[in-house]
DNA sequence: TTTATGGCTGTCA
DNA sequence: ATGACAGCCATAA
């Protein structure tokens, strides 16, 4: 168990269907501004049964990034499709429609 | 302990 | 627009 990767889970959690955070932006509202790469190896641990919306978590201009096994960015453009989520013709995903903006910017630190 | 490698990102050429 | 680099620093070897 790591209280880091939990952490980013409950931002994870909280991103709604059909909008996208990217991996810099969850790391900010868990009150770790610039572990964006830290983000990716809590994403990358999760078991495959996870009830988590990890694919709703894209990087900073909207695309899906590479990972170890080529097919896990189809799976997850699939998810992400299934929740009406458009992807451009470049394969990105428009952040000023698709981006998740939080309301109040509560984050994991304080309050 | 040291090195290498990442599901990243902002900056600069 | 693309590509190289430098920070971030947890994990694995």
């Amino acid at each position: 168990m790591s209280a880091l990767y939990d952490r980013f889970y409950a931002v994870v959690r909280r991103i709604p269907r059909g909008r996208v955070a990217s991996y810099g932006q969850v790391a900010e509202l868990a009150g770790l501004p610039g572990r964006a790469r830290q983000v990716g190896y809590a994403l990358r641990a999760l078991p495959s049964d996870t009830v988590l919306p990890w694919h709703r978590v894209v990087d900073a201009r909207g695309r899906l990034s590479p990972r170890a096994d080529p097919d896990g960015i189809r799976y997850q453009r699939y998810l992400l499709e299934k929740e009406r989520v458009e992807f451009g013709e470049d394969d990105r995903i428009p952040l000023e429609r698709f981006g998740w903006r939080p309301r109040g910017a509560r984050r994991e630190a304080d309050t």
